[in-house]
DNA sequence: CCACGGAAGTTGACGCCGTCAACATCGAGG
DNA sequence: CCTCGATGTTGACGGCGTCAACTTCCGTGG
């Protein structure tokens, strides 16, 4: 009795080791980042030896690679629940500025609040470029979070917030700037020098920045 | 005959083994980024036994600081150098702001010419956050990149090109703005899924974006 | 002049990693 | 019931960073 979810020992096969390996390295990259992902130690704490992994994985890249999916969702919903959030009324312009910052602000508390998922969902090995093949290779600009962001903007310029000479590769910098803003705060040496009420300071600094960059009239 | 330096073989002791290592470590950074600077791959190309290095480095996490430190310098020169070649004539408005453009420019000539040493410029390993030992962690908000663009800042202000309330918290989000573009561009999607043309085309607009952020006037 | 001590480089080993080949175990379907 | 494929195990390999112990060389003081 108890299920082999449960009683991880129950018997010599897992009954759902694929899942137990993912939640594994999802924690493993949540607690130390995309270096702590490492097979042996997944299998570890699943407590199945090291090679029971090819069973469910081609390559430890593979596992990798679903890690990084899973923590690509993840930024997806912090953005959507930010944007959800704001109230749907007032002005159309305003409400279309104000979702398009909640998007940002979205992006980034996830970025801070799980930095070890948030370089996880943007960690890229190798400088292997082989020709076409980098079709395969899903990532955030194919992603949910990437649409939403292109429809907040369509919806600025719809009420008549944006100059229609500047919605063409807005995405790229709207996403630009946030990306910077949060690589150097969780990675880079923004994080490590200042102080919190700093960072705070700053955060709002840098998206009124790039929000009156995008949203500018003339 | 022959200088230990010409002829790397030349006796037992090998004479500038430091900055041979160096070198070494430096160009594969260059052709690999962060993670191609293996310290038995360093030895072995100088033509060394591994542990000899330990005799100059005392650890490769050493040798890979002093990588991202000759990393950091390179991105230091090639701002300076799109700085330097603004023309000093005519507004003095327009030429702060050009300045300012050229920084911006600079910093993504460097990023996209040199990849794999842009990478290492920013590579953080381990999540270790020891309490207060993170004042030795030198990196590129101390270096002179910063400080230079900073004073790129002033220099808009004091010539009237950007709101005085807008003044703080400028740098990190000009910075921001031009490292997230060149992080999504170099290892991040947008290098692999856009076309040249596109390429330098968003580049334009994310800079246009950022200084437009920067110079608003309300 | 030489011998000697420390600086600089070597070898061999350890434990970690990803991965492979060969073997063991289990459960579902003939 | 018995077999066979899916699933998990063991043991090994080469590569990594690092340490301890050994060797070679060179500059210096007697």
């Amino acid at each position: 009795m108890g299920s082999p979810k449960t009683a991880p020992r129950a018997s010599y096969h897992h009954g759902d080791l694929r899942n137990a390996l993912m939640d594994s390295a999802v924690e493993l990259a949540r607690a130390g980042g995309p270096e702590a992902v490492v097979l042996r130690e997944v299998a570890r704490r699943v407590g199945v030896s090291a090679t029971a992994a090819y069973r469910h994985f081609s390559a430890a890249d593979e596992l990798f690679g679903e890690v990084k999916q899973a923590a690509l969702a993840r930024l997806a919903e912090s953005i959507e629940r930010a944007v959800g959030a704001v109230p749907d009324e007032g002005d159309p312009g305003d409400v279309a500025v104000a979702r398009l910052r909640a998007s940002a602000e979205g992006y980034l508390d996830f970025a801070f609040s799980e930095p070890g998922l948030f370089q996880t969902a943007f960690h890229h090995d190798d400088h292997k470029v082989d020709p076409a093949d980098a079709a395969d290779d899903m990532s955030f600009s194919d992603s949910a979070a990437f649409q939403t962001f292109s429809r907040l903007l369509d919806e600025v310029l719809a009420a008549g917030r944006m100059a229609p000479h500047c919605r063409a590769g807005a995405e790229v910098a709207g996403w630009s700037m946030v990306h910077g803003f949060a690589v150097l705060g969780t990675e880079g040496p923004l994080g490590r020098h200042l102080s919190p009420q700093m960072m705070a300071f700053v955060r709002q600094r840098t998206i009124d920045v790039v929000m009156r960059g995008l949203t500018a009239q003339d």
